[in-house]
RNA sequence: GGAGAAAUGGCAGAGUGGUCGAAUGCGGCGGUCUUGAAAACCGUUGUCCGUUUACUCGGACCGGGGGUUCGAAUCCCUCUUUCUCCGCCA
């Protein structure tokens, strides 16, 4: 959500900017504007009431303790009046700012400069590249064939057990998940992250706290009984935790790794681009989060950008690194890198990692802010977060690229975590 | 799941209808003293919103929501959470 102060200050300049994410903001930032000024004529006109009412009320407090009681009955009936009044404005108000905020969330956070104009994927730019395409021979199996052969995934019993998109991980197939898992947070560690293991289930109020709600619960599993909802991404529970948070300056940056589950319902999309291991409702995944001075942000995203590519690096993939354009970039981030690797055998990049700037956008509704160095005054501070990694699509890549006759090679680096060396 | 108790500022804890945004202690910050530190002493110390060029002024917040009242931290309803006891349980 974008400060309504920014907006009241150079709506045309939002307007503007917000062009590079296709997205025509000028009716909506005149209701914005209006609708403020609306609920802060509203806001002083009750606020004058209630000043009024407060002051009786102690003249009234002040005549029964002097024991003058007509006076007082007197002035009691004055009130009668402006608190029908205060109570009608109050309700005014309230209407008011909901209407404003039901504006304000329909406002996408406003990109970065070096975002490229585009409308699709197409229209992404690479920023660079790097690992060796693997040299396999003509007889290449994609991964949803490798995880029958060896015996590592099992799809259908997924959907006897749960439904489509629920892969069960059996022997080596489960070890090799899980030595994926502690290997990204052993390196989050080593770059100084603090380890959070959150709840896997999220209430209302973190949902809207990190945006899936209102507009995006269809995307998310909900139990009805309890009015809680699995989350779609570590993001949430972890960024939540800085909700209605005011840190000291110098505990920024706030460095969070999370290993969890994801789950996402995501509709409909069968088919050969989904197969396997491309996309699925219950995914496991290693999420960074830092919280940033908003000074230092872009800083630190390259510098999570780094930490990514290290990793990527090290599990000797293939990858490119995408600045994502105004129409492929989500909605609450400024400036978004995506990290695709090669499935050799799909002969398909596979988006593994998304990495944002959301500057204030998030920080703002969470009202997640910071405090200076011997100021009152408070801050609102900037949120970034990526993905490092999503292991379906590492998991499919790397048994792609990696099977020879004999077996899927497992990469150097992962050796000491799965105790084993190849699946044959 | 059943019975009972509770929720107040960074923390501890007082406050049971008016002068309470809230005593007191601890902590934090500034200062005096000291070669320095400690101790002692003095001062200061929440957040949000509106208003003003600014000084300011006004409003809201004592777990959340609603109600009673001229007036609520205080009374009532409701939800949530925590604690104690019992039951169940990895």
């Amino acid at each position: 959500m974008l400060n309504i102060k920014r907006i009241q200050k150079d709506p045309a300049e939002i307007i503007k900017l917000l062009k590079t994410k296709n997205f025509d903001a000028g009716e909506i930032i005149k209701q914005i504007i209006n609708c403020d000024k609306k609920r802060r004529e509203i806001l002083q006109d009750t606020e004058k009431k209630k000043s009024e009412l407060n002051k009786l009320s102690k003249e009234i407090g002040n005549l029964f303790r002097e024991k003058r009681i007509d006076e007082a009955n007197l002035a009691k009936e004055k009130t009668g009046k402006l608190k029908e009044d205060i109570k009608k404005l109050d309700k005014k108000v309230v209407e008011t700012e909901k209407k404003l905020n039901n504006l304000l969330i329909q406002v996408p956070n406003i990109p970065h400069e070096s975002v490229p104009f585009g409308n699709s994927e197409e229209d992404n730019e690479k920023i660079r590249s790097g690992g060796e395409f693997p040299e396999l021979p003509g007889n290449v199996l994609p991964h949803w064939e490798l995880t029958v052969k060896y015996d590592i995934i099992d799809f259908e019993l997924g959907n006897k057990i749960t439904g489509a998109g629920f892969p069960v991980y059996k022997g080596k197939g489960a070890k090799f998940q899980r030595a994926l898992i502690n290997f990204f947070l052993d390196e989050g560690l080593k770059a100084g992250y603090l380890e959070i293991q959150p709840p896997i289930v999220v209430n209302e109020d973190s949902g809207y706290g990190t945006g899936q709600l209102p507009d995006k619960d269809g995307q998310m599993y909900y139990i009805q009984t309890d009015n809680l909802y699995l989350i779609p991404t570590a993001e949430v529970p972890v960024t939540n935790i800085y909700r209605d948070v005011i840190l000291d300056v110098d505990e920024l940056p706030v460095k969070n790794i999370a290993y969890t589950p994801c789950f996402r319902r995501e509709a409909g999309s069968y088919g050969k681009d989904v197969r396997g291991l491309n996309r699925l409702h219950q995914f496991d995944k290693v999420e960074i989060v830092q919280i940033q001075h908003p000074g230092k942000s872009y800083e630190t995203l390259e510098e999570m950008t780094v930490h990514i590519e290290g990793l990527i690096q090290k599990l000797e993939l293939p990858y490119r690194i995408m600045r994502l354009c105004g129409g492929d970039i989500s909605f609450t981030s400024a400036l978004t890198y995506d990290f695709e690797v090669f499935a050799a055998a799909q002969k398909k990049w596979l988006e593994v990692s998304s990495v944002s700037n959301f500057e204030s956008f998030q920080a703002n509704r969470l009202k997640l802010r910071f405090k200076e160095k011997g100021s009152k005054k408070t801050y609102i501070a900037h949120t970034l977060n990526g993905s490092a990694l999503a292991l379906p699509r590492i998991f499919a890549a790397l048994i792609e690229n990696n099977q020879t006759p004999e077996g899927i090679v497992i990469p150097k680096i992962l050796r000491p975590y799965t105790g084993f060396d190849i699946i044959g």
